[in-house]
DNA sequence: CTGCGAGTATACCGACCGGTATGGTTACGT
DNA sequence: ACGTAACCATACCGGTCGGTATACTCGCAG
């Protein structure tokens, strides 16, 4: 038996993960030392083995974590946005793409992780398909519930514009790409020639 | 004058500049030292500092062969496969992209550049930039040879799908996404309802 | 009262990092 | 023949990396 231990959650750690996602996020996964996140969350090296056990067990987290944050995100922004089934509904998940990007301006943090994890097998790799699934699923679910035809395909193309504006608008240097994402959704989910 | 000077591609160069290609784009910046580079190039780190000045020299570089290489890829392919103007034209530019990728199974070298470059000031951000713009203008240009009404426009959805399709495929774990994507490019360049 | 978990503080480890220094060997153009 | 550019080999530099060890304080539950 190698169970994994899970990180106890203490205050501290709390306050080590949130540091550690901006700096990962901020500056990417490689270029943060663990002593430099120990120092701006006010702790220590030591502390952060004894929650996280390696590095590595401290980037899983993180990704877990920013993974949940994105999907609590996604779905608020919908209900309280669009709480009624329909293509509005649909439409809503991009312009919660798109205000969760006034935050999160160097692009998706899943996306630039996986450029620095690819090939090492590591534990962060299932958790970034994890969020781009559940991505595609919410799309495909949300256009099932508004009754609109062939909600998987028309899931999956919606998920193609959500990663590609996300591209765009960041290494793309691409500003207006928002809005060429939502006129093109636009007429993924509209009625078909 | 503050003149760079470009580097002198002496056949060594060349050796340790197309390692480095395959390193960068296999492993990620900061996971490749240096020394690695030197000694897969059978060569010595002396060497490539006369030959790039620094690190972030070799980066540049690798950068601007790399999008060079693509551009030089994708001409070839369009022209090869679809001489043609119209519509199948515009539409070989997504299969030379499906063509390329089955080497370059990693996803975008520009985005996981990006992923580690983005913040810092790096001379590479813009050669990132400038290949994302070469791609979106490429698109525009097929369309408008093609006579395809409002050319702009759709060139920018096409490179929106262009992206997000490589995203769906690596980090995405969506074996099938390049089907999907294809589908919704005919859409973009067939007729509008 | 005692034991334990959480946390602090600090020193340390070997390995590797980007980058430099020294010195020597070839090949070639003038 | 001489200078120069290209290259090789190797040792070295200060700094940082991920990770460990030691020793201490504090609060709390048995």
């Amino acid at each position: 038996m190698t169970a994994i231990t899970p990180p106890r959650m203490t205050p501290t750690a709390v306050r080590i993960l949130d540091t550690a996602e901006v700096l990962f996020y901020l500056h990417g996964l490689r270029a943060v030392g663990v002593e430099r996140i120990a120092e701006e969350a006010e702790t220590t090296k030591k502390t952060i083995y004894d929650r996280f056990g390696s590095k590595d067990g401290l980037i899983t987290a993180y990704l877990a974590q920013r993974r949940d944050r994105w999907h609590a995100y996604a779905l608020a922004f919908v209900d309280r946005h669009e709480p009624d089934p329909g293509a509005a509904r649909v439409l809503a998940l991009l312009r919660a793409l798109d205000s969760w990007m006034d935050d999160n301006a160097r692009g998706c943090g899943f996306v630039n992780a996986y450029a620095e994890l690819a090939g090492t097998g590591h534990a962060g790799l299932s958790i970034i398909a994890d969020e781009k699934q559940w991505t595609r699923d919410y799309y495909v679910e949300l256009l099932t519930e508004a009754g609109i035809a062939d909600p998987q395909r028309r899931g999956r193309e919606l998920a193609l514009v959500h990663e590609g504006v996300v591209v765009q608008l960041t290494a793309g240097a691409q500003p207006h790409a928002m809005a060429d994402a939502r006129s093109l959704a636009g007429r993924i989910v509209g009625p078909w020639p």
